[in-house]
RNA sequence: GGCGGCAUAGCCAAGUGGUUAAGGCGACGGUCUGCAAAACCGUUAUGCGGCAGUUCGAAUCUGCCUGCCGCCUCCA
């Protein structure tokens, strides 16, 4: 049984999906005016957690994200840098593959953007017109915050409280400082489409509505986002969907906590950001991974470069282990007995397991789950009587099960894809193996100089050698 | 000002009423090794910001205090 904290009921639920067996999911993706930031990829990162872990409790997931590329601040950078607002979204939503690519995200079953769905936006905003909560005023349309009387339930505030932070900008047409934009007027210059109220473009909220009820439809089971996305974005999206639908619009609301710089929100405002590209230059995203799971996902998250330096080391860990385990397997005979306390102890690990990630998505005590398996399982394949072959490859099942879903390394054919010794059928490789003779030979001689000399070498090019009673074990780092 | 969150070892971080307070990183000691590496074993919080209180029993609940942060305006 999964629960989840619901930020609409600020109280943990038991999750049950709106369909049995599938699972609607929306998540709010980037505004595509600069790179991502480490900020940002929390976010993709753990929603993508949770969507692998759906996935793994045998949901089928309908997972929509969304690119915002139209909206002010790319039209101000495009500005800035000397190009239009649609090639400069065009340049930054190919670098958000790049990026989340690189942080071993999953694809979305859809990425539908603002500027291909104009026309749904334009049909929403008549519904919420016509209906009375919405009214057109100087080329601009506005939602009327106070005919909807449910404004507020997600931030926990009342209109009335929200007044004194409410302002009416200049050149803005509301009637109520508590009304926002739904369409804004054209300004010569800017991206416009044609609509009732003249030509324009949506504002920042309508879009998510328009295409989260499109590819959803209402009611659907999951919706996140940043925890700054609560007020007003989220809020606003909930009142113009549920104002135009009349149901409900999505049932929980996930928000994932900020990153800190210093115990200093990270944010573009402030100037302190890490771009995910930059981080990813230094460090495998392994470690980025381990570094952003290992937190809870709703508390804040401190970053520094030595954190993630403790993350490398830890998804060492776990590559080791799975390099020790896969070599175990490879030399294992098949059949033999026994290995009943192993398995015991597998099929509790994944209990605990599914009970950290099913107490809304405690990844960090996945991870703890995660790590009692290594240990485990070096032990295992340095007993003196190892576990059978079959015990050792149910052990490999379940390392690849957390692996899929904690998303630390890429996978091929469900397994961690992780660099490792190659076969020797490759040029390297054969060289290595060259080179790991004639070392072997040395130490037969005991001529430590040239043996120590060798090992050093290839570790400044990044081999690591490690002898062992059964041989030499080479791997890349 | 309004609303909300956080404070657990050298560092990071789980734990939200009940056996010896997860896990990771680091450090130290040991096993293995020619030496290393990897791995394993052991040690590293009689105590969970402070003070009261509730309770047979609290890191966990209540009150007060201190410190830090976020939202209320663009922001994941």
């Amino acid at each position: 049984m999964i629960e989840v904290y619901n930020t609409l009921t600020g109280s943990k639920e038991r999750f049950v999906p709106a369909e049995p067996g599938r699972v609607r999911v929306y998540v709010c993706g980037p505004t595509t005016y600069n790179y991502i930031h480490l900020g940002n990829a929390r976010t993709f990162v753990i929603f993508d957690t949770v969507r692998r872990y759906l996935e793994y409790c045998g949901f089928k997931v309908v997972f929509i994200q969304n690119f915002t590329d139209v909206d002010d601040k790319i039209i101000k950078r495009a500005a800035e840098e000397n190009t239009t607002p649609h090639a400069l979204a065009q340049k930054y939503t190919r670098a958000y593959y790049e990026d989340a690519d690189g942080l071993n995200v999953l694809r979305a079953d859809v990425y539908p953007r603002v500027s291909e769905h104009i026309a749904e936006i334009i049909g929403l905003i008549e519904t919420l017109v016509a209906g009375g909560f919405a009214y057109a005023a100087g080329g601009d349309v506005y939602f009327s915050v106070r005919r909807y009387p449910d404004y507020g339930k997600l931030s926990g505030r009342s209109p009335d409280e929200m007044l004194s932070g409410a302002r009416v900008e200049p050149g803005e047409n509301k009637r109520d400082p508590l009304d926002f934009a739904l369409w804004k007027a054209a300004k010569p210059g800017e991206p416009k489409w044609p609509s009732p109220w003249g030509e324009g473009r949506p504002g920042w909220h309508i879009e998510c509505s328009a295409m989260a009820l499109k590819y959803l439809g209402a009611d659907f089971d999951f919706h996140g986002g940043g925890a700054d996305l609560i007020f007003p974005h989220h809020e606003n999206e909930i009142a113009q969907s549920e104002a135009a639908t009349g149901k409900t619009f999505a049932r929980y609301w996930l928000h994932n906590g900020f990153i800190t710089v210093r115990q200093e929100k990270m944010s573009k405002s402030i100037g302190n950001v890490f771009l995910v590209r930059e981080v990813l230059e230094r460090y495998p995203a392994s470690a980025v991974r381990l570094f952003l799971l290992g937190t809870h996902y709703r508390s804040p998250l401190d970053y520094a470069p030595e954190y993630l330096e403790a993350a490398v080391r830890g998804a060492e860990r776990l590559s080791n282990c799975f390099g020790l385990l896969t070599e175990a397997i490879a030399k294992a005979a098949s059949g033999g007995e026994g290995g009943d306390i192993f398995t015991d102890s597998l099929s509790s690990l994944e209990a605990d397991f599914r009970a950290a990630m099913d107490d809304d998505f405690n990844s960090a005590r996945a991870l703890a789950c995660y790590f009692d398996l290594v240990r485990e399982v070096n032990t295992a394949v340095h007993a003196v009587s190892p576990p059978p072959k079959k015990v050792l490859e149910q052990a490999m099942e379940l390392f690849s099960a957390f692996n899929r879903v904690l998303g630390i390394f890429p996978e091929k054919e469900g397994k961690p894809l992780i660099m490792k010794a190659a076969g020797g059928d490759d040029f390297t490789g054969r060289l290595l193996e060259l080179i790991i003779a004639v070392r072997q030979e040395a130490r037969i001689r005991k001529d430590w100089a040239v043996a120590d000399q060798i090992r050093e070498g290839l570790k400044e090019i990044g081999i690591v050698l490690e002898d062992t009673v059964e041989g030499v074990r080479w791997k890349k780092v």
